[in-house]
DNA sequence: CTGAAAGCGCTTACAG
DNA sequence: CTGAAAGCGCTTACAG
C-alpha cells in the first residue's frame, strides 16, 4: 500500500535527471533522449508517481474543469445533458463540476465566482433568470449558454430547433385528425418557448386551425396546473402539445383522472425525448431533442476553445425529430 | 468590466500592508488590528479581489472538492443523491465533481486517480463491481461508500435499512391480502439485495407464506425482463415487490400489456421513493429511502472528516418508511 | 499584531 | 537535448 506520494523531484532523482526533464517526458513538450525517456518512465513506474494536477493548474491557469450550471439536476432533461457533458469531458481529460443553482441567482453568481477562482476552463449554463447577463458581467471564463439568445458576452449558444419542434408536433396532431389543438406554452421570456409557439402557430394557420395555448413552466407540478386549465378553458380539446415530457406525464395523470382516454379522446405529444418517454405506460409520442449532441457540443466548444479563435458569439442550432408512440394515433 | 484579476499583492499594496496580513483578514486566521482590517476590506472591494482557489489548494493540500462516483447519473436514484451532496457541499464551500463510471472499472480507477491528483477532500462512491477494493488500493483520500459492507479501507459506509425495507414491503402486501408474493431480488452480490431478501423472507415466514423471487438488476430494461419471467413462473402471483421504482414502472408496463389490472389483479410495491414514484399514473406505493439524508450525511462525513478522528470504518444505517399510494389496496 | 521569506509541486523561458 | 532558476498565487511558521 503506497502511502507517501512521490513528487516529480523523487522521480528525477531516481532517474538521474532534472525535474524539467521528467516534466518534458510526461507532457511530451520537448525532445528528450531515448535513454533518459526510458529511465524516467521506469522511475515513474517504480515510484508510482502521479503528477499533482493542482500544481500544474496553478502554472497553466487551467484546471481542465468545466462547470455545468443548471437550475436543477433533478430535471431529467438536465441530467441527460450532464451525462453527455461528463462523458465528452472525461474523454478529453477534463472533469465536470455540477452546479445546481436552484433558480437562485445568488447561488449562480457564487458558482461563477467559484469556477473563476478555480481556473475552470469554461462554463456551460442553462438559466431561466433574466439576471444572467449581470451575473456574467466581469466573468472572464468562456461561457456556453443553452437555449438562449446570442449575446456578445457568451462564447456560444447551443439549442435545438425549437421552431421546427413546435411545427412537427402540430403537424403530427393535425395529420392524426385533431382539430382542437392546445399548446402548453412555456413562458414568453424564454426564447425556446417563443420559437416553439411560432412553429406551432404556423402549422395551425396553414390548416386553418386556430392556435390555442395556455402558459406553463416545464416541471411536473406546473404541468398539473396547466393541464387542469386546459380542460377547463378548452373542453373540446382533442390534442395537446406538452411543454416537456415531464409535463406530458402530468397531463396524462390529469386526463386519466378526468376519465379521458389517451389517445382516443385526447392525444398527447411530449417534448424532449427523455429516455423516460418510452418507459411510461402509455409510451409517449414526443419531439426528440438531440440531447446527447447538445451536451457534447457544448463541452467540445469549451475544450477546443483555443483551437478556433472567435470574437463573436456563435449560435448552434441542432435538428429535432418526432418519435411516434402510443399517445397519438390516426383517428 | 473587470478584465485583469487582482492578486493578493495588489490588495496588499493598495492597503499598505503585507500579503500575509491580507491573507489573515480573508481567512480570519490571526488577529489583525481594526484599522488594517478596514483598509484591507476596502482594498479588496476596490480591486474586486477574488482569492485564487488553486493556489490555496496547492498549499493546503485540499481543494474542497468532493468526488461523487456513480455507475450512471441517468439513474434517477443517483441523481437525487447527487442533488443532496451538491447542496450540502455548496453550503460548506465545497464543490462536487460528478464522475460517471459507466460500470467501467477502468474509468472508476481513472477518476480515483484524477481526484487524488486534484487534492480532492474525499470520494463518495456507489459501485456495483467487485473490483472496488482493488481500485481503492493505495488511494489516500477518505472514501465513503454507499450500500456496501464495511471495510477497513473505507472511512464510512452509508445505506438505508434494507432489511426493514424488504420486511415492510412484504408486510404491507400481506396486510392487503396478497398470498402469492414475488420479490424482484437484486443480485446476490449486493449487500442491499441480500438484506432486503432477508426482511422479505422473514415477513413471509411469519405468515406462513412461501418466499418467492426472481433475480433482477435495478434498471428499467432488466425490470422488463424480470417482469416477464415473474408472470411466466408464477402465474398466480398477486403481489410483487419491485427492486426499484424504475423496475416498478417496467412491471406496470408489462402487467398492463398482459391485461392485468393494478392493483386489482396484482399489486406492486416499488422501492426507493423517487419523486417519480408519485408522478406516475397510477402513483406507486413504495418503500421510501431517505435519499436526501443519505447524500447529505455522506457529504458531511467528508467535510467534517478532521473534526472526528476515527481509525475504523463507521457504518451508518438510515431508516426507511412505506408510502402507500395507488398500486396497492385492501382486498 | 505584522512582515519577509519559504514553500506548496509543478512548467517553462533561458542559457548552454 | 538538458538543467538551474524563476514563477504560478496563495498560506504560514518564524522572528520581532
Amino acid at each position: 500500500m503506497v502511502i507517501n506520494l512521490a513528487h516529480i523531484s523523487d522521480v528525477a532523482k531516481l532517474a538521474g535527471v532534472s525535474s524539467a526533464t521528467v516534466s518534458r517526458v510526461i507532457n511530451g513538450t520537448a525532445k528528450v533522449s531515448e535513454e533518459k525517456v526510458r529511465r524516467v518512465l521506469k522511475a515513474i513506474e517504480e515510484t508510482n508517481f502521479k503528477p499533482n494536477e493542482i500544481a500544474r493548474s496553478l502554472y497553466k491557469k487551467s484546471s481542465r474543469i468545466i462547470g455545468f450550471i443548471v437550475p436543477s439536476i433533478l430535471n431529467i432533461f438536465m441530467s441527460e445533458i450532464g451525462y453527455a457533458i461528463e462523458d465528452e469531458a472525461f474523454q478529453n481529460g477534463y472533469k465536470m463540476i455540477l452546479c445546481n443553482s436552484d433558480e437562485n441567482s445568488e447561488k449562480e453568481s457564487a458558482y461563477i465566482n467559484m469556477l473563476t477562482s478555480m481556473n475552470a476552463d469554461g462554463i456551460i449554463i442553462t438559466a431561466n433568470n433574466e439576471n444572467l447577463e449581470k451575473e456574467i458581467h466581469g466573468c472572464t471564463l468562456p461561457i456556453v449558454v443553452l437555449d438562449k439568445d446570442a449575446n456578445s458576452r457568451y462564447m456560444a449558444t447551443v439549442q435545438s430547433d425549437n421552431y421546427m419542434g413546435g411545427k412537427i408536433a402540430a403537424q403530427h396532431l393535425i395529420e392524426c385528425g385533431c382539430r382542437n389543438i392546445v399548446l402548453m406554452k412555456g413562458p414568453d421570456k424564454y426564447l425556446s418557448s417563443r420559437q416553439r409557439f411560432c412553429g406551432y402557430s404556423d402549422a395551425c394557420k396553414k390548416h386553418n386551425i386556430e392556435p390555442l395555448f395556455i402558459e406553463s413552466l416545464y416541471g411536473f407540478k406546473d404541468g398539473i396546473e396547466c393541464s387542469n386549465k386546459i380542460l377547463k378553458h378548452f373542453p373540446n380539446v382533442d390534442g395537446i402539445i406538452a411543454s416537456s415530457d415531464m409535463s406530458a406525464i402530468s397531463l396524462y395523470k390529469v386526463l386519466t383522472e378526468h376519465g379521458k382516454n389517451v389517445p382516443d379522446d385526447i392525444m398527447i405529444v411530449g417534448y424532449d425525448g427523455l429516455q423516460l418517454s418510452k418507459i411510461m405506460t402509455p409510451e409517449i409520442t414526443t419531439v426528440v431533442q438531440p440531447i446527447e449532441e447538445i451536451g457534447r457540443l457544448a463541452a467540445r466548444l469549451i475544450i477546443n476553445r483555443n483551437k478556433c479563435k472567435m470574437a463573436e458569439c456563435k449560435e448552434y442550432v441542432l435538428p429535432v425529430s418526432l418519435k411516434i408512440r402510443q399517445t397519438t394515433k390516426l383517428k
